[in-house]
DNA sequence: CAGTGAGCGAGCTTCCGCTTGACTT
């Protein structure tokens, strides 16, 4: 890369910065931000030193003083912040070609600050990547805009202290881990409302009358005496019939009626037909391919998006992550003329159609998503080059813009409609009605898919030639009963179409989003593309629509995008609206903090993780180690796979009857007890069922045996065998040199020897089996402590404390590297090690937890059941589960 | 939602947006 350029230009995309390099000439370099380069960090530990012992570093936003962040570089982009500074130091110029957007005029913002360049610096914009437009940027550059970059420093500690401070209270009231925010949240409200639709929905059953005719088609009932029969739209949510003006026929009427209706005496008494036309459907914006994709080839978010990554990063396709569907003008014009060539010049539009963004909050820094450059490729030119799935999404793509510059389509319903008169004298109407393409338009590129696989029969249909007064025949009546159905649950596509409607998350985090809901256990997809929210999620939307209505309010960020504009027009000051918002005083919400205050006292935990079951006289409770039914002073184990819409109140009584949802495992060969595994409040277990009238109180009581499952064991899969092993603790490993007995057995801290009063923990379950006399002896030759033997010692001295006057030590402990007076102890942070420890910096340490005072004494923590649900990795690095 | 026996230097988890990497076999 032995390039002269004397002109740096910075855009975001990689893939950007090399399509540009080719139009600029060789006086300009261009590279790449990648994204976003400097954040506020993630944690308090990842805080620059000087801030750490703010009340507020857990932050990164000083709420105490004008709501300053803290940014720091992202620490995976090292090396590229040293190429761009290097590549700084050879330019006499630089251009800060970031999107025009929020976010891109901040991240242009963050590269001034990080590079601190000393030439002249100018930001240029370009909304399509032709040379004549590039040109033209380069020529007209800006300065930067100062206002936008306060909104977007606005959005991003309004979404910091939301997350931060509502997650703390979670994890305080409902599990540790878990988390809150302004998007993620809204959209698990909108999942667990669709549920709770579902959960409360009544059917209504209605029945009609289908006739197969010797013509070969087929006719529904349509009107009895003509009025219309009840269906599916006239019933509401309750089950309740509602439409006026209809007759609801049962399935014995239906079936009634057939048996009086004559085969061969139906007559055609009117055939009408409606012509209408169809628009093509704007071309591509992030979220329409991601529903596209999702109706017509069943894929994820994830999946569509990677695979359009791929097809932007070797130039196939514009950028995939947009919420505009225009078509710039040199797209256009390629649309137009491919779809002239190919389909003819009737089938394309008579002028060109332009779109515009329709989405709420839309930013529109890039065009629709397209097939790139001035001639398209058609997707058999590419076929050698793409694999299946990436052809198919090319394929789509392409069609999709060709269809958008094409003619409207017009097509043609008829309706037939067909009379019998019963025999108990009902005159009954039935209907048949078929589509016809009479001019393809648009639609001899594209194709439709309905939402709603059970529609796609009728848009297909085609009639026979019919007559008015035709006499027809059926060769078969068939009386059909039918039940309305409830809402349908969301689909990763049609969830990111609502969001997108309501205005929450953007492109470029759809996908990333329903990620997380699936990643905290919110949200599953047990069967099928339906999102189902777990019981954990109804448990903390329940808690948030009680205590902080106003935060999951779906108006929120409709609320907060308006004052965010007002900010980027200089109408409305950042701080003023943050103070606004965290503090309070504002018009039109009290504020974040005086919202949170008194959480502890204020929230009943239990009572927001008890979600009632209508009808059933009994709760659903959240507890650690899952949900559980709770009628009274019972329980009873409620399974992983009955989802919320199916604990009807008679599932609910089938598991109140349940043998108390035990998992038995058979019988025990010696005492013939029936071995079951259960879930308790420690975790899953097996015991033994004592039969009936067992002394269990009292003297010579019999207690059931029970042993905690080992970690590499789970309440589903324990076999008896397992069991048996388990429950043959404690065991006996031997005799020390003095006779006493040891044995090896499991407890609330984990396993342990016990030799009379004398314990010692074991290293790992395993060794509660395994380890021999030898072994056993070895351990308690050491000291009682945790750990290997006695406290360890000192790695090295720093000298004493000027406040206690104590030799200041470093020490290794359990939990790592800490430096002791010998009174407290200080962890070292990340930044520290014992090379660079300085006494200095030893004694800056241990100030600093003076400062902070005692730790607050925690309860014991108990025993985990399952392996916890996955070690939060980096979130960039996160793989999709399955 | 079951119950047998510690003694101890905790600190972290979490948000939303912008963008693509990839330690090795």
């Amino acid at each position: 890369m032995a390039k002269s350029g004397n002109k740096l230009v910075i855009v975001e995309s990689p893939a950007k910065a090399k399509t540009i390099g080719k139009y600029l000439g060789d006086d300009f370099v261009v590279m790449a931000s990648v994204g976003h380069i400097r954040d506020l960090p993630g944690s308090a530990s990842d805080m620059p030193i000087e801030y750490k012992g703010e009340k507020w570093a857990r932050l990164a936003v000083n709420v105490d003083n004008e709501f300053e962040g803290i940014y720091v570089a992202d620490p995976n982009k090292k090396k590229l912040i040293s190429e761009l500074k290097a590549a700084l130091k050879d330019a006499d110029e630089l251009y800060l070609a970031t999107d025009e957007d929020r976010e891109g005029e901040a991240i242009s913002w963050h590269l001034l600050e990080l590079l601190q360049p000393k030439v002249p610096v100018h930001r240029m914009v370009f909304h399509e990547i032709t040379s004549k437009a590039i040109a033209n940027a380069v020529a007209n550059p800006r300065d930067l805009d100062m206002n936008l970059v306060e909104a977007q420093e606005t959005r991003r500690k309004v979404d910091r202290l939301f997350g931060y401070e509502v997650s703390q209270v979670l994890w305080m009231k409902v599990r540790p881990r878990i988390s809150a925010g302004r998007v993620q949240s809204a959209a698990l409200r909108l999942i667990v409302d669709r549920e709770r639709e579902r959960i409360a929905f009544i059917k209504g059953t209605y029945a009609d009358i289908v006739a197969q005719m010797a013509l070969g088609f087929k006719a529904d009932l349509h009107s009895i005496n003509d009025v219309r029969i009840a269906d599916g739209k006239s019933f509401d949510e309750n089950g309740q019939l509602v439409a006026k003006n209809v007759v609801l026929i049962t399935l014995p009427e239906a079936e009634r009626l057939v048996t009086n209706i004559d085969k061969d005496k139906f007559t055609v008494t009117k055939i009408e037909q409606k012509q209408q036309s169809r628009k093509p459907f704007a071309p591509f914006t992030t979220s329409t391919l991601q529903q596209e994709a999702g109706k017509k080839f069943r894929w994820s978010s994830k999946r569509t998006m990677d695979l359009a990554q791929d097809l932007y990063a070797r130039g196939f396709i514009t950028y995939m992550r947009t919420d505009s569907p225009t078509l710039s003008g040199q797209a256009t014009t390629a649309a137009r003329k491919q779809a002239t060539e190919l389909y003819g010049e009737n089938n394309v539009a008579e002028a060109p159609r332009i779109y515009g963004a329709s989405a709420k909050g839309a930013q529109e820094a890039h065009e629709a998503i397209r097939p790139a450059g001035e001639n398209f490729a058609t997707p058999d030119m590419l076929r050698l080059e793409l694999n299946a799935d990436s052809f198919r999404l090319y394929d789509l793509i392409w069609r999709r813009t060709l269809a958008s510059q094409m003619a409207d389509s017009r097509e043609a319903t008829t309706t037939a409609t067909i009379e019998t008169n019963a025999s108990s004298g009902e005159k009954l109407s039935f209907r048949s009605s078929g589509t016809v393409v009479l001019f393809a338009g648009w639609r001899a590129a594209y194709d439709i898919v309905e939402e709603d696989e059970s529609d796609c029969e009728t848009s297909e249909k085609r009639l026979p030639a019919l007559t008015e007064g035709q006499v027809l025949s059926a060769d078969e009546l068939k009386a059909l009963g039918h039940e309305t159905k409830p809402p349908a649950r969301f689909t990763e596509p049609s969830l990111v179409k609502k969001m997108e409607e309501i205005g929450i998350g953007r492109p470029s985090t759809y996908a990333a989003t329903i990620a997380t809901l699936l990643d905290r256990g919110y949200v599953s997809k047990p069967k099928g593309p339906a999102l189902v929210p777990s019981w954990l999620a109804i448990n903390v939307i329940q808690l948030l629509e009680t205590h902080y209505m106003h935060l999951v309010d779906y108006a929120f960020t409709a609320n907060m995008e308006l004052k965010l504009d007002e900010i980027a027009e200089g109408k409305l000051s950042q701080v003023k609206t943050l103070r606004e918002f965290y503090h309070g005083g504002g018009p039109d919400f009290e504020g974040l903090m005086p919202l949170l205050a008194n959480w502890a006292d204020q929230i009943d935990a239990r009572a927001m993780a008890s979600i009632p079951i209508p009808n059933a006289n009994a709760l659903v409770r959240v507890g650690k180690y899952g949900a559980f039914l709770e009628r009274g002073e019972t329980t009873a184990n409620l399974p992983e796979d009955v989802l919320p819409d199916e604990l009807s109140p008679e599932k609910v009584q089938e598991l109140f009857d349940a043998p108390s949802g035990d998992r038995e495992l058979g019988l025990h060969p010696v005492t013939g007890y029936e071995i079951v595994a259960k879930v308790g409040r420690f975790g899953p277990y097996v015991t033994e069922i004592l039969p009936e009238g067992t002394k269990i109180k009292g003297k010579g009581a019999i207690k059931a045996k029970t042993a905690s499952l080992l970690k590499t064991m789970a309440w589903d899969t324990v076999t008896m065998e397992d069991a048996l092993l388990l429950m043959s603790l404690p065991r006996t490993v031997g005799e020390d040199p003095d006779g006493k007995v040891i044995t090896a057995q499991n407890g609330p801290f984990g396993p342990y020897l016990l030799r009379e009063k004398d314990s010692r923990s074991l290293p790992d379950e395993e060794s509660m089996f395994t380890i021999t006399v030898e072994g056993a002896l070895e351990l308690y030759a050491q000291p009682k402590t945790r750990g290997r033997g006695a406290a360890k010692e000192p790695l090295s001295s720093y000298g004493n404390d000027p406040v206690t006057n104590q030799l200041i030590t470093l020490r290794e402990g359990r939990f790592g590297l800490y430096v002791t007076d010998g009174e407290t102890n200080a962890s070292l942070r990340v930044s520290d090690n014992a090379q660079n420890l300085t006494p200095e910096r030893a004694v800056e340490l241990l100030s600093d937890r003076r400062e902070r005072g005692p730790v607050e004494k925690k309860k014991r923590p108990r025993k985990t059941a399952k392996t916890a649900a996955s070690k939060t990795a980096k979130k960039t690095t996160k793989k999709s589960a399955k």
